[in-house]
DNA sequence: TCCTTGCCTGTGTGCGGCACCCAGGTTCTA
DNA sequence: TAGAACCTGGGTGCCGCACACAGGCAAGGA
């Protein structure tokens, strides 16, 4: 049986990240009689290291809550696996597209105000370079 | 003067957003004494915006905040603008770069999952799919 | 024996930027 | 005169932790 830091070690998540996961029952130990410790066992190291694997392949925790209350009830997991990754890469290009977006307009901004002053306070903008844009 | 509704199709902002700046203090109302109403005047429109085409450039709110603050105390907030939007960009780049590293593992996954079946529960795995990443 | 060190506990807060909800008061329009 | 559309403050929820606080317990060394 391992403790908190014993899981975390094992899993390679920190410690807060096991009490973060045991606090919404994404983990779930017993407890020591002796000192009130949580105690997890190898199940929990299992699903500590399926926790990190999901996660690096862009599962949220929600995901993984619902992934294990289809393994606990006698379901096979893996189609619902591929829907959601598939949802999460959907919106994972989404979010690139955006973000590189602004990653122009920030690099034309900063490009542009090359070869503009700095402008002093006038009482009527707030800063020249910002209200240059659109 | 603008009420709350008012200042947010000037600015092009929502209520909602409006009542948020107000409450974090970068937009500051006057009161209508009759019934409490907010009542932004011209400054709070030229500062709404300045927030929303801030924001467009990827300034966070804390961003403007600081950016406010110069302009307050009368001096000109652009040499700060230039330094914050360089600092912005070098953390955008490192967020495209990260996520788009995050969907080619997403794509390379489900790419290697259409050769395998789906598993059913073993009480071995949680799901093998996911566990046949490194 | 005492002291330090390093675990552990629960609880609460903070992060960003709103969106939404509640319950109630006010103001405009038909 | 009724109903729609506005306004108020205050609270919660999102996401995934990270960090802090105050205290308890265990093992080691001087």
């Amino acid at each position: 049986m391992l403790t908190v830091n014993g899981l975390s070690k094992g899993a390679r998540i920190t410690p807060d990240a096991v009490r973060h996961y045991a606090r919404i029952g994404l983990l779930v130990p017993s407890r020591d009689p002796n000192n009130g410790y949580r105690l997890f066992d190898d199940e929990a190291l299992k699903r500590a290291r399926f926790i990190r694997r999901a996660k690096g392949l862009g599962f949220t925790l929600q995901d993984i809550r619902t992934l294990f209350s289809y393994a606990d009830n006698g379901r096979s997991p893996c189609p619902e696996v591929r829907a959601i990754i598939q949802q999460r890469i959907a919106e994972n290009r989404a979010s690139v597209t955006e973000l590189g977006e602004l990653l122009e307009r920030m690099e034309d901004a900063l490009e542009r105000w090359k070869s503009m002053p700095d402008g002093e306070p006038d009482g009527d903008e707030i800063c020249h370079l910002i209200e240059s844009v659109a």
